[in-house]
DNA sequence: TGATATTAGTGGTATATGCCACTAAATAGG
DNA sequence: CCTATTTAGTGGCATATACCACTAATATCA
């Protein structure tokens, strides 16, 4: 039934593809376990980095995020849209806009803490801690700037 | 500048988070690499899927593809226009609905191996062959209906 | 066999994400 | 100081992906 694959399962090969997989797995898992509240899981990472990150403008967010400043900005709306988050101009630089936490977001966010730790436990359970916790270090590499620095130059060889 | 976190970067302790934001990265190096020719990388995973599995019905192949049936049904529909699959209804149970794919899109994804190929051995080199398997079995795993299961069963202990 | 439950897909709606074109603001050169 | 360039965001459009409600077809079982 489930077509199980001979030798060629794509996410043997293809890291890119075997990721975005996992990803999708993720993302019901812990979606599940944090329930049908206020905010999904995806939005639960963006305001924890905001959090993170005090105040940070558009374009950095959009740096520590591994995300494109379009995509972060349209993520974004839905979250300014229920007063999650607020953005204002930054007084130095007009070109500048800082996002923040509103108090609603922060409690929000703080209220889904639990179920998220719940989610983190089961994992670290299955894979191990230290699996877990290696995983999360090689994925935090391939996610840094650094890592794709790399990955362009190595196509100047080849 | 870039706001750098001081001890909680979430990378490192939600992998959640962490497996999106990489997801996010080599999606767009992998897609830099694969260029804006007909196919984008999702596509190039999904076919490649689609040619493993021969002529899968939707169902089994949203299983494959740890993606939601509907969902998958939406990413084909682009793929359908463009005459890379073709969808036929199964003769035995008139519910059920199995793709496959085209010459069309057979030729366009054998265009894309070399780059696909090029895009994959950076990456093996940037984080050495064996860790790169390594890391493709871990996400193969999580990426298991096991693994799901297991998940959803730890929730019950706690 | 006929009522009921289960299964496979579809369509709508909403978020997630990327690329491109465009604007406003700041900066670099001359 | 004025112009050319670079920088930060916005809006449009397209794909990616999820959940829900609904339909059609099959399977169950009294």
């Amino acid at each position: 039934m489930s077509t199980t694959r001979k030798e060629t399962d794509v996410w043997l090969h293809c890291s890119n593809s075997a990721v975005r997989r996992a990803a999708r797995q993720l993302g019901q898992l812990y979606g599940g376990v944090l329930g049908t509240g206020d905010l999904r899981s995806t939005q639960f990472s963006l305001l924890s980095q905001i959090a993170a990150s005090g105040a940070p403008t558009l374009k950095s967010l959009a740096g520590d995020m591994v995300m494109d400043l379009s995509a972060l900005g349209h993520t974004l709306k839905p979250l300014l849209r229920d007063g999650m988050v607020e953005m204002q101009p930054d007084a130095e630089d007009r070109r500048v806009k800082r996002v923040r936490l509103t108090a609603k977001g922060e409690a929000r966010r703080d209220e889904m803490m639990a179920a998220w730790r719940d989610a983190q436990d089961r994992f670290d359970r299955l894979l191990g801690k230290e699996k877990s916790a290696e995983l999360r270090r090689t994925l935090a590499h391939i996610g840094s700037p650094e890592f794709a620095a790399a990955f362009a130059a190595a196509g100047k060889d080849a």
